[in-house]
DNA sequence: TAAAAGATCCCCT
DNA sequence: GGGGATCTTTTAT
């Protein structure tokens, strides 16, 4: 089933869920890296205090205001890059985080870029990995994940029928929520951090 | 203008 | 299991 723009209409834990073993695709920044995702986690804009879109727009989160089905990437701790597709009609700054994929395609360009990583496994596993993984920086926020240079799009792979869940993970708020998703039995999810 | 915290990762012990 | 790196964004003064 194509991945339109209508699918990130929908709820944002419905998002998130429906995102579990999709393929995110791109020729953006290199050779064809294609990597299946099996982790993520749903912020849900003004409601949840853990949100960066929480106190309202600001110019770092404004593309999280903009049109669903888009690529919100933000720098994080000064050295990584995460990326977000945004949820929800305009105004609406709901977002999921890709937390954790699978290497499909590309696998010796993403090597390239990670060279810390030990295993195929280490690829793609957190969500500055992913980011680095695919080569994202400031310029692949804001592009359209439905018809731009980085695409979310459906392989025939259904996502789990029943996708794991757990608390989100680095949080110092709204901890409470189990908006984590991740693909049962997959050895490339980031698993639990323990929070001193 | 300053200060603190942050949706993390890596290396060390 | 713990701490440092590293710098942007935001909020407070």
């Amino acid at each position: 089933m194509k991945v339109t723009r209508l699918f990130y209409e929908q709820d944002v834990l419905d998002v998130a869920r429906g995102l579990l073993n999709k393929l995110v695709v791109t020729t953006r920044t290199g050779p064809r890296v294609a990597a299946r995702i099996v982790e993520v986690e749903a912020y849900r804009g003004s409601d949840d205090p853990a949100a960066h879109s929480y106190r309202g727009e600001t110019p770092r989160t404004a593309t999280m205001f903009g049109p669903p089905g888009h690529w919100y990437v933000y720098f994080s701790y000064g050295v990584h890059w995460c990326a977000n597709l945004v949820v929800g009609p305009p105004g609406v700054a709901h977002a999921v985080l890709i937390r954790a994929a699978e290497p499909v395609d590309g696998i010796e360009t993403m090597r390239a870029r990670r060279p810390k990583a030990r295993t195929d496994r280490d690829l793609l596993r957190g969500p500055g990995r992913f980011g680095a993984a695919l080569g994202l920086t400031r310029a692949d926020d804001g592009i359209d994940a439905v018809a731009g240079e980085i695409r979310v799009v459906d392989d025939g792979i259904a996502p789990p029928e029943h996708p794991s869940c757990g608390p989100r993970v680095g949080l110092s708020q709204a901890t409470e929520h189990p908006w984590r998703f991740w693909v049962p039995d997959s050895r490339y999810v980031s698993g639990s951090r323990p929070r001193t």
